[in-house]
DNA sequence: GAAAAATTACCTACTAATAGGTAGTCCGTC
DNA sequence: GACGGACTACCTATTAGTAGGTAATTTTTC
């Protein structure tokens, strides 16, 4: 799907790091450069522009984060089930410190700044996201498998909220365990027992 | 309290301003000075560099949020009005779009790329918002003011973490009407009816 | 299957704009 | 006449991006 070559990949993920550290002010070419081991010039013969490569970026991590869904209902089809692989990747991703953050979650904390193509594909995410979840909670009320307080939708968006809530409370405290601290007794409270 | 002169605080309100925008990185002194109407070295008299004027801000902020939650404390002494008063008040801010986002909360997502002064004050933010907000549930428990499921410390990370991913979504969609879809029902499950 | 043409992927060298910051000066007020 | 608060002028580093060139590879054509 990627018709990225492995320069251009090396470049998408030193650009992946560097943001979900500092968000997209927060690094430069040159940042990118040190890392890949390529002149500052030459990623512009990748990505002719930074919107571009921000852009890439965002719509590559969309696309796994779709791929990545679909695999996670294949393996777990229960919406129980699946929503506790979600909460437990990201858990693995901030407990071995190799993706803190969600990408689109600290862009979105600067989206007033960002260049609107970039906006626009965080956007999306955001929207995809909210409605997957949507989708898992109300099949998993349908069979039992889930208990819902209140609408599928409204649980859905307080289900994001506190996820990403908790991502940056691990960020602040600099403790990875405060992020299962606070997504376990939300899966707790939507599980049905 | 705050010993700054009208001009530095016109400074520090328009830092602030562009802090919530786009953070840390997003703003620069030219930023400031074509707000406040002065020259961009001219801000460097009143703040001698960027981590001074960031920290002096974010300390300010501090003091602000301490006085203001122990005014809130005055008018509302029952622990659930308090909790609902601290909601209402983002919810304002977002609404009116004065300030749509928390500061600390904003710089606790590029914490790894601040300054470790500004870090700092960031860090202890969280750590008082958070004390505060077990306070006041462990507070409200006791007198059955609130219905607390997990311990106090649990249930102040989870509403903490849940304010600040509303606050984010509420930006993603570009909607402020979201922050208070997830919030009541956080306030619903906490206060004992 | 070899020559020619185009493409890829990088390079050096450069540019205009912007970053935060410094030095020294001027002006009004107490 | 000292001082606060602003100024002009300047500096150095860094920003994203451009221009033009080179070597290697791939594609096209005869």
């Amino acid at each position: 799907m990627s018709a990225h070559s492995a320069t251009a990949q090396a470049i998408l993920q030193s650009a992946h790091t560097l943001i979900v550290d500092g968000g997209y002010n927060g690094f430069s070419y040159a940042d990118i450069s040190k890392v890949v081991g390529i002149r500052n010039a030459s990623i512009h013969h990748h990505f002719p522009s930074k919107v571009d490569l921000v852009c890439a970026l965002v719509a590559d991590y969309r696309h796994d984060a779709e791929a990545g869904i679909a695999a996670l209902e294949r393996t777990a089809p229960e919406p129980s089930a699946a929503l506790r692989a979600y909460v437990g990747y990201w858990e693995a991703c901030i407990t071995d410190a190799s993706a803190p953050f969600c990408l689109c979650a600290l862009l979105a904390a600067q989206l007033p700044v960002l260049p609107e193509p970039v906006a626009f594909e965080v956007r999306a995410h955001f929207r995809a996201l909210s409605a997957w979840l949507v989708s898992v909670l109300e099949r998993g009320a349908k069979h039992g498998d889930i208990h819902l307080g209140g609408s599928a939708k409204t649980e859905a968006e307080t289900f994001m909220a506190t996820v990403h809530g908790a991502m940056l409370s691990a960020r602040a405290y600099g403790d990875a365990q405060i992020f299962g601290v606070i997504t376990q007794p939300l899966l707790d409270r939507l599980i049905a027992h």
